[in-house]
DNA sequence: ATTATAATGCGACTAAGTTGCATTAAAGTT
DNA sequence: AACTTTAATGCAACTTAGTCGCATTATAAT
């Protein structure tokens, strides 16, 4: 797969994404990004691995980086584990407490708390499937 | 003080709410709880650990039942911690990006997500504070 | 007072995430 | 194309949250 030259909103692909914010475009950032842009859905370190051969420090230092150029963004999920995600128009994620799915919520949720500067949302609870299954 | 003779709601003290879920009332019980009746904001392990004689593995242990038993309820914060609170209506919680105070916000946010069952807000971003002196 | 059972403490363990340091690779310069 | 600067990498060691097995102890009922 061509997967560096896919080209992602403004005609940007990973190469120019990562030399525009003065980084190195170096492989294990290109291998990184890769999978992220391809992922549907939120992924932990641990979804990663096995699919990365960059060392663990490695894949953190960038995780950092990448979060910090707002390249990506990362939450905090209910099994422990913090999952990323290529930044996007900011969206809430749901986090299903039964079967640990995590999903982007492409409904816009308005409300408005005064004096707040909301970056992100996340709703725990038990998703469309296991809502529908549960007792 | 005489903690474990608080009244809670419906003439509720710590006696009571653990008995009535068939625990035994021990001492690690009562201190983990009274800890967390007394708090104003949720809780983390760190937060808590110096204020208790049981071990990790107590804590944990009760955490779990007490979750288990609605007792308690948590959820992860963007500092890689969890937080423990005392069961209520549930309400969302406010983490602070920059300054990682968290807060319990009492406005109620109305949405509606078809098929989902909420259970648990979690809102990230800049506090009022933060907000207010950021650049 | 006795007893069954649940809860505790201890130690060992797992897994995420971080840090220091020596080595290597990227990108600009001659 | 070789040279150089600086950033990025791999490795190993570490920290901390959270879990588990097991022997011991405390609770609550008889």
């Amino acid at each position: 797969m061509q997967l560096s030259r896919i080209i992602i909103g403004d005609g940007l692909n990973i190469e120019n994404i990562v030399k525009k914010k003065n980084l190195k475009l170096t492989s294990a950032r290109r291998e990184l990004l890769e999978i992220l842009f391809y992922a549907k859905n939120p992924l932990s370190y641990e979804d990663i691995k096995e699919n990365i051969v960059m060392d663990k420090a490695t894949f953190y230092r960038n995780i950092i980086k990448f979060e910090e150029e707002n390249i990506i963004n990362s939450f905090e999920s209910n099994d422990k584990k913090r999952y990323f995600e290529i930044f996007q128009q900011p969206h809430p994620h749901f986090v299903c407490s039964r079967c640990h799915n995590i999903e982007c919520i492409k409904e816009r949720l308005d409300f408005n708390l005064e004096g707040y500067l909301v970056e992100n949302i996340i709703l725990k609870g038990l998703c469309k499937v296991c809502n529908k299954t549960s007792i």
